[in-house]
RNA sequence: CGGGAUGUGGCGCAGCUUGGUAGCGCACCUGCUUUGGGAGCAGGGGGCCGCCGGUUCAAAUCCGGCCAUCCCGACCA
């Protein structure tokens, strides 16, 4: 490509609305722009690199068996009714956009389980056809709550996502283990450090599932790691072990009932109570909800701590504290709640000695010497809070870290969520009874990944892509072609016996001076820069530069295409 | 959704306090000179100053409303 002919205009400062890194670099460097909030086009350099990206998932993806499809975007409204998660939309959960149309209400696709699980249905009719996986790299629409650093979090994006179809749920695992195998690959292929989490699954359901995680400066998401034994979990799903709980039965003191106006939370009473010399680490946190069965729970944690509300859990509402008068909100308390119909579940980073300021369940007022044993019963121990850089590993008692990332992609084991609810989702199995797929899902943000790419591969000067993503192998620039026209001549020539060998070369052809030439390669990225001057040409040389580490050296214009590439 | 900030040619910004009819750098066009790390000179094109309303003889500037964009938080497939 003549670079005087590419759709591509190079921006010295970028724009204000550019935050991070990898924005910045990409809209300098003309590989993308912004339209709206969250919705941004790919230029020609941006999409080839895209493109490079998808090849890359394609043939993993194609190597396990699985067949790529392309699934519409509108979404008849009717196919969401039937999965019961269009009463969703507009929900945090799924933001999806709809839209009216003739033939009816439509939904711009947020993901696509309603769909392949219909048109997969459609065709599989027999445990025969089984196991099928077919993936998808398409657009899908998200009304995002808050767009954010350029390509990473956007309301228009592009997935890759697959669907694995299997006669039992035994056959399912062995297609995620295939699907998750070749995620592995695909991150390998980018260049990326990626970390599978156990996660929780959010509105896409399922039992069991996994993050991949990538550590990254723009990420959104932490997630425990564990040095010891490689425990990785997401830290909406991480778990802590603990120290073994001391005896807490000979604590001495009673309870005293302190007046506390109008201090609801912890922060308050530890500053109001400033002259007890308390901490937030000496208030026990009580934190209403109902668990996974539906019953009415009280949870203690420490006050320093945040509560991690276990999966299926649900904090109550007000209005559910009119329901259980027992309990005044903002003066929770655990004692005696058991007769109120409430069970106590405590995190076992309350099972040590000393007491324990907590709330009254009376307006304005705490209690203080309280102790778990004597005062508070407990029907269950577990681990309730959000874990944090220094607690345990729950397998091996190491001390964990939190790492700052982007979730790059998630697989779901889903089961029958969908195959259970949508029309057609069935087979004649083996026996010859019908049977109801068990499914898996597997969606990897494919424009997140360029962003996560150009974050992880850059310099203070620009891009730095490594070869397997680069928009072109070689950048070739002539410097001073109007002023010698030999150089033009040799520089049209090299550029010529490239392209023939199959290389894809970026030709600088412009009139313009050097600095701009060597800049503007060096904020592109592209791995070899081989340039041509009069000086270098009267000896018959180009030079050969590599973007990534700056070595430089010379080779003669005639040079084989291996020497002219650097790989020689 | 809560908090904060910002909207002035394609991009980055000044001007706003103290109203008087818009400016700088980059980019773009023409000519000449220049040419190994973002060249110089000369000439030129392009902006209903986010939108609507108000105050005023007069509004980019003051007032009100709205919209958009970014950051932090909440949330997140």
């Amino acid at each position: 490509m003549r670079m005087s002919r590419l759709l591509v205009r190079t921006l010295r400062e970028a724009p204000a609305d550019a935050e991070v890194v990898s924005h910045q670099l990409l809209v300098r460097g003309g590989y993308i722009r912004r339209l709206a909030s969250g919705v941004y086009s790919f230029l020609p350099l941006g999409l080839r690199v895209l493109h490079r990206i998808e090849a890359i998932i394609r043939d993993e993806l194609d190597s396990v068996g699985c067949q790529e499809v392309l699934l519409p975007a509108l979404h008849p409204l009717e196919l969401w009714e039937q999965s019961g998660r269009a009463a969703m939309f507009g929900s945090e959960a799924l933001p999806a956009l709809q839209v009216e149309g003739r033939g009816g209400s439509f939904v711009l696709g947020p993901t696509h389980e309603e769909v392949v699980t219909v048109t997969v249905g459609a065709e599989v009719d027999s445990y025969r056809q089984l196991p099928v996986t077919v993936y998808q790299i398409q657009v899908k629409f998200r009304d995002e709550a808050r767009p954010r650093f350029g390509l990473l979090r956007t309301r228009e994006l592009i997935m890759a996502d697959a669907y694995s179809f299997d006669v039992d749920p035994v056959a399912m695992r062995e297609s995620y283990q295939d699907v998750f195998g070749a995620y592995l690959k695909i991150f390998a292929r980018l260049g990326l450090d990626v970390y599978p989490v156990e996660a929780s699954s959010g509105a896409i359901g399922g039992d069991v599932n996994h993050e991949f995680m990538v550590p990254s400066v723009v990420g959104e998401d932490h997630f425990v790691s564990c040095a010891g034994c490689g425990y990785a979990a997401n830290v909406e799903a991480a778990e802590r072990a603990f120290a073994t709980p001391e005896s807490v039965a000979d604590t001495v003191g009673e309870v005293v009932e302190i007046h506390t106006p109008g201090q609801a939370g912890i922060g308050d009473v530890v500053e109001f109570l400033a002259g007890e010399n308390l901490t937030a680490a000496d208030l026990l946190k009580s934190m209403a909800a109902f668990d996974d069965e539906g019953r009415p729970t009280i949870m203690l944690l420490a006050g320093d701590r945040e509560v991690r509300l276990p999966s299926g859990w649900r904090l109550f509402e007000d209005d559910d504290f009119a329901s259980y008068p027992s309990l005044v909100k903002g003066f929770i308390g655990p004692i005696g709640q058991q007769e109120h119909g409430l069970r106590v579940v405590a995190d076992l980073g309350v099972a040590r000695p000393g007491t324990w300021v907590t709330g009254a369940n009376r307006v304005d007022h705490h209690l203080a010497g309280v102790a778990i044993g004597r005062d508070v019963e407990v029907d269950e121990w577990g681990s309730l809070a959000v874990v944090v850089s220094g607690d345990l590993c729950p397998r091996c008692g190491s001390g964990v870290e939190l790492v700052r990332s982007v979730e790059a992609a998630h697989t779901f084991q889903l089961g029958y969520k969908y195959s259970d609810v949508m029309a057609g989702a069935s087979f004649v199995a083996e026996d010859g009874d019908e049977a109801n797929f068990s499914m898996g899902c597997y969606g990897m943000g494919v424009s997140r990944l360029l962003a996560v790419v150009a974050e992880e591969n850059h310099d203070e000067r620009g891009l730095v892509w490594p070869a397997s993503l680069a928009p072109y192998q070689v950048h070739l620039a002539a410097l001073g072609a109007g002023r010698a026209l030999e150089v033009g001549v040799a520089a049209d020539e090299l550029y010529g016996r490239l392209v023939a060998a199959g290389v894809e070369v970026l030709y600088d052809d412009r009139d313009v001076s050097p600095g701009v030439k060597f800049a503007d390669a060096d904020l592109l990225g592209i791995p070899v820069r081989l340039v041509i001057g009069a000086k270098g040409l009267a000896r018959g040389v180009v030079e050969w530069r590599s973007r990534a580490t700056g070595d430089e050296r010379e080779v003669g214009i005639d040079a084989s295409l291996d020497e002219l590439l650097g790989v020689a």
